[in-house]
DNA sequence: TCGGTTTCCGAACAATGTGTTCAGCAATGA
DNA sequence: TCATTGCTGAACACATTGTTCGGAAACCGA
């Protein structure tokens, strides 16, 4: 049985809301207050979904996550979700910068992040469990080292193309890790 | 001239009672009136020295661009900053934690960020110019990594050395630089 | 369509935080 | 000493959060 229709329709306003007032004004500055006035319910039913502006910010990852996901196998060798997420955010860049930019929190960058590492974390293990780096640092400096050219280019000017973003990420980082993982080489 | 020693002593007292305040609960948790109250000054005399919590925060953080101005070129080769950065964080571990784990802010980290990414791209320029993957994302890339090396042990709990952690860094993150800086080997 | 159940409303509330103002007192440095 | 500068502290308007609760409304299944 699925939700009551109210349940439904309630927890989209305030999921839409959200996403429009944070392509307004990033994450950080919308507040519990607006999300309400802009979805047009009451404060209490607010309080009756989600605990927190976090909250409902985790339920819309989740999405992302999906995305992700499904996208984790793409190309050939390692981060084949890389491409597909700068494909993503290149079409979405309004709502990326919103996230990731400037005006974004920290709350946004950590949840994207873990999310991030828990793929190439799979990826890394499934290739040597037991790398040249420790296993936690080398996800962190990868994902880091991701979620930096995202933001980069979500808050900057310049006009890089997903495929140049890819490629960069992957010059940058793809060499440390084949020497960390050791010869066997991925496929 | 100096300052005025009223004007010394107040700043003092709000430097410190920001530092101690983030020991305890993380820079985003900290709110002006705590501090106020901490560094026992009134609210005006807050305001008429800073505009901002964040304010303080670039100030405190003027001190650490200097350390790592002073260690740029320790070492051979590029990052030298890297490993005394690591080692200050090792001793000064629950202040790092404070300004970049979970409960520090984007705004600490962004600070921190543009203050490492100035050394960092310094140094690529020196050698060279116009490198294979477009300088500012290369900036970013390795600035990110190395933030986040930073943030995962700042918040894990891995007892890594900074010896182990600048290895890491320079392990991931060497080869590829290497590679987008070209044949000419930096010295 | 009926009727019990679930959800929503909305207004009020206490608590907390921000940033400003101003008149009077106190410390400073020359 | 004394003019200058800084500090005080309380009051203020304002914004935001998260909770409460009785009554109205919508829903879903029979």
């Amino acid at each position: 049985m699925a939700l009551d229709r109210r349940v439904r329709r309630t927890r989209f306003a305030i999921h839409r809301a959200l996403m429009d007032l944070m392509l307004e004004k990033g994450y950080e500055a919308v507040t519990v207050t607006e999300i309400i006035d802009r979805a047009d319910i009451g404060r209490s039913t607010f309080y009756a979904h989600y605990t927190d502006k976090r909250d409902v910010l985790y339920a819309s990852l989740d999405e992302l996550a999906g995305f992700l996901r499904a996208h984790r196998d793409d190309g050939e060798g390692l981060f084949g979700f890389s491409l597909a997420m700068f494909e993503h955010a290149h079409e979405q860049r309004l709502l990326i910068r919103a996230l990731l930019g400037r005006r974004g929190g920290t709350v946004v960058r950590d949840r994207i992040a873990y999310v991030i590492g828990e793929l190439v974390r799979e990826q890394l293990v499934a290739h040597n469990p037991a790398p040249a780096i420790p296993l936690d640092l080398l996800v962190a400096g990868v994902v880091g080292a991701y979620m930096a050219l995202l933001a980069r280019w979500a808050d900057g000017d310049e006009p890089h193309t997903p495929a140049q973003l890819d490629a960069a990420f992957r010059q940058l980082v793809t060499p440390g890790v084949a020497a960390a993982l050791g010869p066997g080489r991925p496929g």
